[in-house]
DNA sequence: GACTGGCACTCCGCCACCGAGAGTGCCAGC
DNA sequence: GCTGGCACTCTCGGTGGCGGAGTGCCAGTC
């Protein structure tokens, strides 16, 4: 049904229509890609590919432009992977040199995703499979309040209030020490199982005050785990104010919204595979006439999560795509190197 | 110069042209703020307004819009308080209640101060100046890294990776017993003061360690103070699409930097003082054409810090002042009391 | 059968023009 | 000091004409 030349000719479209932001002609199509047929051939050869459904014209008498279904067709079978600049490569490599810790990668691999792409990006904080837990702090801050602070062998460090109902130190020392016998080198998972039979064995009277400290200890570690997100290049979106009610709007409000970033980011194939939603395809309605391009990152079981950007349709895939690609390895590769 | 009704009408141009957004007319002025005097007159008074530089026209036979000056004048001197809304005295309520921590208090504030004044809104973390240091913690990630945690007094948690060396476990419990004793209860600037004197006492083979981890501690203390700040609303600024290049590119563009929303909220008066900053008063250049309504926040002396929004210089002064100054006391009292 | 040149047609974008409407400044008069 | 009247200016919306870009189709050619 396509043959050779309407890919051409569709690919060329996407190209033209990408850089010069207008519908393209037949006559400008064979001038600009040196097609050895004439302008009529192309059109004929691009009604068929509209009747197809890969192109579409914004009313009669103007050039054509690439639906949805054709970015998919391009992107899928005819974009050559376009590598990274000189230039590209070391802004890469010096953006990352001297991360302190972990909050530190994530601001930078998203300042650097934004600053390469020239779109939106969104990172997400590594999510810890493989992190066990390391130590179990208890802080009194007064004689009521108390501070629940847990850290993972990867370094985070996460904290919860919690209410010591007045109970003396040397219950909350007791305490304390029990937990962390008891829950030491416990992934998450084992911990949660392991927290409840701990809570049995406990002396009537750190009964109270272990109930608190373990609920607490249970949301530290079911609810939290990295549904965090960080957004970057925000002001890029202001390249295309022409689109504002169909990029800029949607695209800021589902900025606000760590649930649907999460879900735009979600359902990405394995580390190292780049996968592109283009409009329709984004499982939130209002992004339709935008696309994502997202990636998993991190090499290690230890340390997984996703990162990518948001962009209208209308972007340039191959080098978008190279872009996530190399900065998905390469934080991978940073944050495995510790 | 200015007598009781070129006042009169001064308020009444602000007031007009902030909820018609249109250039107001002498005409409309006398019809809607049954003024007792002709048009002609009402003219005149404002070809005296325009003088002074509190008034000018897009162009001529267009009616008037007020200039920073004119809003100076009227948020000085005209604008009467308008009280909150039962809905937002009532969301204020439900928008704080349950608040788990510190960052949790933030988040919702940005939020509320955002869904109240229909504004980007701008908080900066508690600033505590008062807090001391309640607990420190040294956690071994592997035999190299370690995790320096520093709890304060207010319940803030602050982390640090440090490098250890390879020193044995014994070490480090002696250092972190050291430094406990050492500078438990001491204000931020004592516990600098200190450190360097805890550095002497050590003896030689906790040296190298205590070296580290002191200058990790320093970072801490003196870098890390509050300098955060958290954006919400963002969405909000697409109601002023028509002021696409005056407002909404320079406004996203001032909030990818932290540096400059620390400049736009510096400078405030004492906590429920509410600051205006109209149009070219501000520090930051591209911000000539936005507002800036900021108040400081927090009654204790342990916890302070500003909060505001930002929005076009046509902005609701009376109405988002009210909002601003109540959120501010509001989130004061909720810190205080715990 | 595939390609091409030619041609009629469509639609957009631009510009000029016009009239209505809104608003002003000014002036003479009260 | 205020007012009514008047001439003037400028914007805005609508209209019409025109050039250009691009298409679809058809008959003809290789």
């Amino acid at each position: 049904m396509l043959d050779d030349r309407k890919l051409t000719i569709l690919r060329a479209i996407v190209t033209d229509y990408v850089s010069m932001r207008e519908p393209v002609g037949s006559r400008a199509l064979v001038e600009r890609y040196h097609l050895d047929v004439s302008p009529a051939t192309v059109r004929n050869d691009m009604a068929v590919l509209e009747e197809e459904g890969y192109i579409t014209q914004p009313h009669t008498s103007a050039g054509r432009i690439p639906t949805d279904k054709g970015y998919r067709l391009f992107v899928d079978r005819l974009g050559a992977v376009k590598p990274l600049s000189g230039a590209e490569r070391r802004a890469i490599e010096t953006f990352m040199a001297g991360a302190l810790d972990i909050d530190d990668v994530v601001r930078r691999t998203v300042r650097l995703l934004a600053q390469i792409t020239q779109q939106v990006a969104i990172v997400q904080y590594p999510i810890v499979y493989g992190a066990s837990i390391r130590h179990i702090e208890i802080v009194t801050l007064n004689a009521d309040r108390g501070l629940l602070i847990l850290v993972s062998s990867t370094g985070k460090v996460d904290q919860h209030i919690v209410d010591l109902g007045g109970a003396p130190e040397s219950a909350v020392a007791d305490l304390r020490g029990r937990l962390n016998t008891a829950l030491m080198g416990l992934s998450p998972a084992k911990a949660v199982e392991r927290a409840t039979s701990v809570l049995d064995e406990l002396p009537a009277d750190l009964r109270a005050l272990g109930t608190v400290m373990i609920a607490a200890l249970l949301e530290l570690v079911t609810t939290d785990p990295s549904t965090r997100v960080v957004v970057g290049g925000v002001p890029n979106l202001t390249r295309f104010s022409d689109q504002f009610e169909t990029t800029v709007r949607p695209v800021l409000e589902a900025l606000e919204e760590q649930v649907v970033l999460l879900r735009l980011l979600g359902e990405v194939g394995i580390a190292g595979d780049v996968t592109v939603r283009i409009g329709h395809e984004n499982p939130y309605e209002p992004l339709r006439a935008t696309s994502v391009v997202a990636s998993a990152y991190g090499n290690s079981p230890d340390a997984w999560a996703t990162l990518g950007i948001v962009g209208p349709t209308r972007m340039d895939y191959p080098s978008t795509m190279a872009a996530v690609r190399a900065v998905a390895r390469y934080v991978g590769r940073f944050l495995a190197e510790g």
